[in-house]
DNA sequence: AAAAAGTATGTTATATTATATCTAAATAAT
DNA sequence: ATTATTTAGATATAATATAACATACTTTTT
């Protein structure tokens, strides 16, 4: 966990540097605290934890950090939780990522699919539409919750 | 238009009347406005609306008849823009549908594909992840528009 | 038909999420 | 060193959404 934090922030100081930006303390906090957590995190959430760690930190605080972060694709909001996840693969393309979270225990997990961006290219086509972002949030139980619900359900079945 | 109103109208009180619920006023006038509109409405402008038209209507009414005609599957709601759309099929089955929205015009196009539901399932078995709800939400330019794009940078080449 | 139960709405207050704006500080460019 | 640019601090407020309680309306039961 350390070291994929670690080698996270250094991938995101090499993005930074390339393109003249500046990881300051609150951004590279920020990210931090995404790279720590796997679940999403809300925006105030993340300014309370910033207030935490010393920042005299207010709403702009936090929201000024999340837009620089977006903007540098090392962060991925996701809409249907008004929240905020470390984006997995920084080095990479963006487009046609999809994000699978799990409603149990709240973790989130991201992927990219190259079938699906050929399916989603091939459904704009055919409505004559030019892509330009697409989103794709799904809510469901990961395996481990649903096993543990399939246990769960078992026990129910047998009880008297 | 109209027509398409009306029995949109009309499948609406069916399917309510299926299950024992009940279109009251507000509902009917929410659902009705969405109905009227090709791009998708925020919460305070129906709420704005239903005032013009005579309720004496506060955040929770439009709130509750919006919770109402999502749980009843007459409308959607799309996370990316905090905003509601009628929804172009309530008969048959939600699972799976995409939107397009153009970010030139607004307007928002509801389509289904057994294609896409084919290949999130796929993904989803995968990765050991059992489906509840899926949202795709796609921004970009309907024809329309990008034709129009298309043309004014043709203009913008040609001038002097 | 009256009472009871259930459902929907009115109303006020407040929680949550996000941005505008202005000032001051830090950093980079000249 | 000076100037320009970028970042952060601070206050206020906008936009989105829900809690809670009172009232009214429907349906069911008696």
């Amino acid at each position: 966990m350390e070291g994929e934090t670690h080698s996270a922030l250094e991938q995101a100081k090499v993005i930074c540097q390339r393109w003249g930006k500046r990881l300051t303390p609150v951004r590279q906090s920020v990210l931090e605290l995404l790279h720590s957590q796997q679940a999403p995190l809300k925006a105030y959430e993340i300014l309370k934890r910033l207030q935490r760690e010393g920042y005299p930190a207010h709403p702009p605080t936090a929201y000024r950090a999340l837009e620089f972060l977006l903007q540098e694709r090392l962060i991925h909001r996701l809409n249907s939780l008004n929240a905020y996840v470390a984006c997995a693969h920084p080095q990479t393309s963006h487009s046609e990522c999809y994000f699978l979270v799990c409603s149990s225990c709240g973790k989130c997990q991201e992927n990219c699919s190259g079938n699906l961006k050929k399916a989603i290219r091939k459904m704009a086509k055919g409505n004559d539409f030019r892509v330009l972002v697409s989103s794709l949030e799904i809510q469901g139980l990961c395996s481990v919750c649903a096993k543990k619900r399939g246990r769960a359900a078992k026990a129910f079945e047998a009880a008297p």
